[in-house]
DNA sequence: TCAACAGATTAGAATGATTTTAATGTATGT
DNA sequence: ACATACATTAAAATCATTCTAATCTGTTGA
């Protein structure tokens, strides 16, 4: 079986193959040039009321974790319940609104680079996260 | 009864009554005056391991939760399955050691501070935390 | 083309952190 | 010392995530 090449290489560079249930996770996170913040269970939700094929929880679990070890989504680090994951993989930040539990983008462009002056012997640093809760202002 | 007042107070600002099973647990928390990163089940632990008394897991995470609210603890946003907490309260932030799952503090000095242009109307920033992943240098 | 097999899918079970419950105990103001 | 509001506890419930093991499918080489 063939499919949108577009999709068949993120798939098949993050170490899957192609099946028709990992096509459709793909066409639900990189159909659309914007970001999209989701959750798990956000996904398996549109997934749902989408398709017209099933996938298993379990699918989406390990495509969405093969997608973030290749980097083709991010994993943000907020205190939470559950794991939340971007599309947009850019060098950027991100508020946390802790009133409607929703992440919201912050432009590389509109944060200083963050130097960080100590190093720690052995160690090199992956990346540097800014996450900025906000609340409402009363 | 009456209890240290260092720890009662804490407790009664935190909005809880000052017990055994709580001024055990400022002990373990507050005692030191060194930086404390911790998980429920690490605290569990170590108050095992000293106390005569038994301190029920409901009653740990009670007091800390009201500790993280009030500000005398600070949660750590890092993707984990479980909460970290630290009780370095001063501003600053972290290293996450992603090969042994362990927080390092990074001085306030260390970073230069975090200069956020976007602003959301209604919304006022609560906190900036910086978070850099390192992992072994090869 | 097609058999064989490595890898994928699935429902459901297992795990593990956290939260809730409901019965019993205790600090505190009067 | 009493009444009561708050605490403690063990155990159950919850919920995200991971694992399992049976079944299925994409891929490769003959």
């Amino acid at each position: 079986m063939t499919y949108d090449p577009k999709y068949e290489n993120k798939l098949r560079e993050s170490g899957l193959r192609p099946t028709k249930q990992r096509i459709k996770i793909c066409e639900v996170l990189f159909n659309s040039t914007e970001t999209f913040h989701f959750t798990i269970k956000d996904l398996v939700k549109i997934i749902e009321n989408q398709a017209n094929i099933k996938v298993s929880l379990a699918t989406v679990y390990n495509t969405v974790h093969a997608f973030n070890k290749k980097g083709y989504l991010k994993e943000i680090p907020i205190n939470s319940s559950q794991s939340y994951y971007d599309t947009n993989i850019s060098h950027h930040h991100h508020f946390f609104d802790e009133d409607e539990n929703k992440l919201i983008d912050i432009d590389q462009n509109d944060v200083d680079e963050v130097m960080i002056k100590k190093t720690i012997p052995g160690k090199k640093i992956k990346s540097i996260e800014v996450i900025a809760k906000i609340v409402t202002d009363n």
